[in-house]
DNA sequence: CTGAAAGCGCTAACAG
DNA sequence: CTGTTAGCGCTTTCAG
C-alpha cells in the first residue's frame, strides 16, 4: 500500500543532496568532513521515518549483497542441518544472511542454483558439490567469487578445502573392531565416486587387507528411498550370513541399516558389531547404545566460515588456497563391544 | 574476470534493440507480433553466447523475485528441516527458489530478517513466527506480500494459517495413556506462550480433568541448553516419584527426556509411560519403541505451499483468508504399553 | 514489428 | 562540505 520511501524522497524533506545522506548512511561522513550536526539530524530523520536503503538497488550499483550461499546435499540429512545452522550463526555475527539451498546431488539441480545465486550478486558460496559441477565452480572463482569446498573435493577445483580424513576415520574404526574381535566385517556404503565416499571405502579395504581380512562391501544405489535402501541391506544380510559386524558410510545408511536389522531379528547373527558414519542424537540411547565416527561439526562450520570471511576481506590479494584436514572422533558404545579383544595390536595411528 | 554480457550487447550484436529482445525473452512476442524468424535467431544466440537475464535488476524493475522466504525455529530441528526440504522441494518446480532462515524465537532476529528479506523484493512468506511479531508481519500483509503462517498463530494478524490441532492430539495421547492403566501422566513442554504450545498443555489438562486425574507439568525454559535440560527433567523425576507416564511437548524435549530417564535408570520406576511430540526416524528402534504424535509433515508442506503460490497468483483479489487445521496421528509403539487397559471407554473423540 | 527513453533506488566520480 | 549526474541491467510505455 504505502510507497517506500527512498533516498531521494529523504534528500527533499531534509533539504540535502542525495549524495551527502549516502555518505552519512555508508558510514563516510567523517572521511567526506560533512558536518557532526549535520550527521546527526540525517540520522534522526532517517530513524523517525524508518527509512531503510533497498539493498536490491545497492547491490546493484556495487556488486556487493553480503549474501552468502550454502549448497549441501540435504538440508533434512542432521550433519548438513547442524553445520548449517552453525555457519548461518557465525555468519549473521559478522554481518553476512545465509542462503541455503539443497542439491540432491543434482549436477542440473546444482547448476542452475549456482547461476540463480551468481547472478543476484551474491558475495561468496560455500558448498558440498556433487560430482560434476568443476566447471560451473571454476567460473564462479574466476569471476572473482570466493567458494569454500567442504565435505568433499572436486578433481578439477582448486580453492580452499575443509574436510575430514575419511581413509584415516574408516581404517581406525575398522581397527577397532578387529581388535573387538570381529572377522567378517561389511561396509554399506553407496555406490558413489565421490570424494569423501572414496576416501571411507580407501580406509575400509586398507583395514582388512593389514589384517588379511576379507571384503564384505555392499554399495547402495544413492536413488534408492527408505524402504528400498532397507530392503536391499535386508537381502545382503541375509545373504552373507558369515558377517559379524557392519561399518555404515552415511549417517542415514545406518539408521535405515538399523531398521533393516531390526526386522531381520532371530535371522541374522544376535550380536552383529556397528559402528556408523556420523554421530546422532538418539545413538546414545539406542539398545545397544551405537558406536560412531563424529565428526567435529563445530570446528567445521568455524573454519569453513572463518576462510570465506578471510577470503571476502582479501579479494585481490591472492592467497594461496587451504585446505583443512580434521580428524574425526571414534565415540565407542556397546554396538562394536565384541567377544573379546584380540592379541594383535597394531601401532600405524593415521593415515 | 570475464565481463558478464548484458541485453544491451545482445542488441548490439544482433543489430535489434533491447526492446526486442526483452520482449521475445519474456515470452510477449506472439502478443507483439514479432517474426518468428527473429524469435528464433534472437534465441539461438542468446543460448550460444549463455546470455542470462540479471535477475537483481529485473527484480529492482519489476519488485518480483520468484523468491520465496521461509523462517522456521530452527533448521536443525527435524521437523523443521524436514518441512523446509519439502517446501523447497515444491517451490522450486513452481519456479519458485526458497531462502531459508532460522529465528531462534529470536523477536529482534526475526525482524531484522523480515526488514532485509522485504528489501530484497521476497515474493512471499512461510513463517512460523516467535511471539511478538504481529506487527511486522502486519506491515509486509499490508505491503502486498503474501504471509502464510503454519505451526502456530499470532493473535493480531489475520492471514491463511496452516496448523495442526495441538489440543486434540495431546488430549488424545493422554486418553490412551489413561486407557493403558496410567495414574500420574507428567507433561514436559516448554516455557512459552506460543499458541502451540499453549494448544498442547490444554489439551493435556482438559483430558486429565476428565478423568480426575492430578496435573504433573514440568515447565522447561526455552533457552536452556541440551545439557541443563537434561538435568532439570532428571530433577523433576526424581522429586515426583510417583509419575508413571510422560508426555512430551516437542521433540527435542522428549529426546532429552530419554537421556535423563535414561541417567536415572533404576532410580526412577522402571516401565515409565512414554509419548513424545513429533515423530523420528530412531523413535522405531529405540527399546521400548517409542509412541509418538506424528505430525502430517508432506501434508502441511504441500497446504502451505499450496496456498502461497494461490496468493502469489491472484494478488489484487482479496480472498478470504483460509485456516487450515491438520489433524496428527498417534503412533502407538511399545513406550506407551501400560499394565494393562483400564474399563474405562470414553467416547468423544475429537477436541 | 521496432527503437528511444524513462525510470527502479542507490553509489560515487566529479565539479563546485 | 554539497550537489549533479551517470550509470548498474532490465522492463515497458509511447511513438513511430
Amino acid at each position: 500500500m504505502k510507497k517506500r520511501i527512498s533516498i531521494r524522497d529523504l534528500a527533499a524533506q531534509l533539504d540535502v543532496s542525495v549524495t551527502t545522506i549516502s555518505f552519512i548512511l555508508n558510514g563516510r561522513a567523517e572521511e567526506k568532513r560533512i558536518s557532526a550536526q549535520l550527521v546527526e539530524r540525517v540520522l534522526k530523520h532517517v530513524k523517525e521515518v524508518g527509512y531503510r536503503p533497498n539493498s536490491l538497488a545497492r547491490s546493484l550499483r556495487t556488486g556487493k549483497s553480503h549474501i552468502i550461499c550454502l549448497m549441501v546435499e540435504d538440508i533434512a540429512n542432521p550433519f548438513f542441518a547442524n553445520i548449517a545452522r552453525l555457519i548461518e550463526e557465525r555468519a549473521y555475527k559478522s554481518g553476512y544472511k545465509i542462503m541455503y539451498c539443497s542439491t540432491d546431488n543434482s549436477l542440473v539441480k546444482t547448476r542452475e542454483m549456482i547461476h540463480m545465486f551468481r547472478e543476484r550478486h551474491v558475495d561468496g558460496f560455500i558448498i558440498a558439490p556433487p560430482e560434476g559441477v568443476d566447471e560451473e565452480i571454476n567460473a564462479l572463482i574466476n569471476d572473482g567469487r570466493p567458494v569454500i569446498l567442504f565435505d568433499r573435493t572436486l578433481p578439477q577445483v582448486s580453492t580452499d578445502h575443509v574436510m575430514i580424513d575419511n581413509a584415516a576415520s574408516t581404517y581406525l574404526a575398522v581397527k577397532h573392531l578387529v581388535a573387538e574381535g570381529f572377522k567378517n566385517i561389511a561396509f554399506i556404503t553407496l555406490d558413489s565416486l565421490q570424494s569423501q565416499m572414496q576416501g571411507r571405502l580407501e580406509g575400509y579395504e586398507r583395514a582388512l587387507r593389514e589384517h588379511n581380512l576379507n571384503f564384505h562391501i555392499k554399495e547402495v544405489a544413492f536413488t534408492l528411498d527408505e524402504e528400498n535402501t532397507i530392503r536391499h541391506i535386508a537381502a545382503f544380510l541375509q545373504r552373507k550370513k558369515e558377517v559379524d559386524a557392519i561399518l555404515f558410510g552415511t549417517n542415514y545408511l545406518a539408521i535405515r541399516g538399523l531398521k533393516a536389522i531390526n526386522q531381520l531379528k532371530g535371522q541374522i547373527a544376535p550380536k552383529l558389531g556397528i559402528v556408523a558414519f556420523d554421530d546422532h542424537d538418539l545413538f546414545e540411547l539406542n539398545s545397544p547404545s551405537i558406536t560412531a565416527i563424529a565428526q567435529p561439526i563445530e570446528e567445521m562450520a568455524d573454519k569453513v566460515i572463518t576462510l570465506l570471511l578471510n577470503k571476502l576481506n582479501s579479494l585481490n590479494k591472492k592467497k594461496p588456497n587451504q585446505s583443512v584436514l580434521m580428524n574425526t572422533k571414534l565415540v565407542i558404545r556397546e554396538s562394536s563391544k565384541g567377544a573379546g579383544p584380540e592379541l594383535t595390536v597394531v601401532s600405524r595411528a593415521s593415515s
